[in-house]
DNA sequence: TACTCAAGTAAACGACGTAAACTGAATACA
DNA sequence: TGTATTCAGTTTACGTCGTTTACTTGAGTA
């Protein structure tokens, strides 16, 4: 029965618009995935329903019962794929960085113009990313998904670590190629400094707490800058926080022992 | 039919648990509001629906369109009152705030002090605020409910506008009693200056456009630090982000001439 | 050839937002 | 005083959703 409703299409694909998988070929994880991503794109996150996705498959939803647990389950596998997918796309707007111009003076500061160029392709690309995948910037970077409290670790948060790590590995390129003043370790508060330190060596490196401190703070100033963007919430005030952005760049920069924009 | 089954509870208010209003009076837009904001504050926004509303008040659902014109109107409406709620909580806990310790010296330390005192109260409330009102500040400060491009004037932003005065009566206070150095007019971006001005004259107050930005950039750092540790997006490497918050205080202090923490 | 099992389907449950039609009480007007 | 209108809902219904349960089907295997 299943299969003469396939087949009684008048002749080809018939009347359902040909988008249904070949029904010899079990689904896979990566294809169910990838479906919710493209309805996430095109219709924003309510339309990523398991009967959507399941539609878009030719398939019904209880199917996807095989492959996921729940929704949430589904999404936050989507959710796994977005922040590696980002993550490459910041590593490689960052090797593609080059200085504005050609830099006259000492040998190091050839070095500190490219450092700082690097640095300001991640930020650029990071919001550049958000405003163009606004549903997915919502996703990875708002309101979490199943409670506010809820303290989960699954893939997603692997993930996101993952992330993490695309901006970290560029601090460290910036720390040791051109050394910056952090806050010495003496001087923060031992609390704070004992989580520092728990998530420095679950980084495995060993720069300071202070540089790992300075990480955070430049993270935070970046998320906020960009999360305030994405989510209109600026809008009461300006039009276009492009401007904004840029000079955010320059605290960021200075954060870091860097000189944005730089002197011609 | 309908008084029949409101009389039919063996004695007193029976079995459906007494939470029914007087059917003898209307519902007020109020009522509604209030208990959309019991239900998010008990259960998560998820839980404030049409349906559960109507329950809670012994009504039906399609009767809230009365009042409504749609989930999402009333939604808003609770935005509304939350804003107006938050910026009273915050200019209350500016007016109480007073100096850690009496301060000797100048007078105008003083006055310092005391205004440094109001900027960290601010602050401070509004993180305190939102770590105890997660699904409140998810619902005003995280990803917008209809869509994330549009543009849309309601009584939500008014509120949002509102509250956003909040801080910046605060920010003229300390402007007007310590002033702080500023970007030069000349040297902010056209573009940007532009917006910067319409800003200021929807205010309607005269200080320079690069106060205005001083008081942009500090609201975007602030908000980046809450939101960032509400919607728990630090805990990957951070239990407990509290120290960090009291560091940003100072970034902040600092960007408004003033320190924090105060030399004792 | 019969058995097993993966990969689904079909039907159903209880939620949801919303639309349309209807009802009973209060009110306005002749 | 009687009648028309309006208010404040209710009833019913539609199509959506996540999820559960029971069933089917085809392929691989003992």
């Amino acid at each position: 029965m299943t299969q003469a409703a396939e087949v009684s299409g008048i002749a080809g694909p018939g009347g359902t618009g040909g988008s249904r998988r070949d029904r010899l070929r079990a689904a896979t994880i990566e294809e169910i995935i990838a479906t919710a991503r493209r309805l996430l794109v095109a219709s924003g996150p309510e339309a990523v329903s398991l009967r959507a996705i399941a539609r878009e498959m030719g398939m019904t939803a209880p199917g996807l019962y095989r492959y996921f647990g729940s929704h949430e389950d589904l999404i936050r596998h989507v959710i796994a794929e977005i922040f590696t997918e980002l993550g490459a796309d910041i590593h490689q707007a960052i090797g593609a960085a080059v200085p504005p111009h050609p830099v006259s003076g000492e040998p190091s500061d050839a070095v500190r113009a490219k450092l700082t160029a690097k640095m300001v392709a991640a930020c650029r690309e990071f919001r550049r990313w958000a405003l163009n995948h606004k549903a997915e910037f919502a996703l990875l970077f708002g309101v979490p998904l199943p409670g506010l409290d809820e303290a989960r670790h699954d893939i997603a948060d692997e993930c996101a670590l993952a992330f993490a790590g695309t901006f970290f590995t560029l601090f460290l390129e910036l720390w040791s190629k051109a050394p910056f003043p952090v806050p010495e370790a003496a001087d923060i508060d031992p609390g704070l400094a004992g989580q520092l330190t728990r998530y420095r060596d679950a980084l495995g490196t060993d720069i300071p707490v202070g540089a790992v401190l300075t990480f955070l703070r430049c993270w935070t100033v970046l998320y906020g800058a960009v999360a305030m963007e994405v989510f209109g919430h600026m809008r009461f005030a300006l039009e276009d926080p492009a401007p904004m952005f840029e000079l955010m760049l320059g605290d960021l920069a200075s954060m870091v022992g860097l000189r944005y924009p730089p002197r011609p």
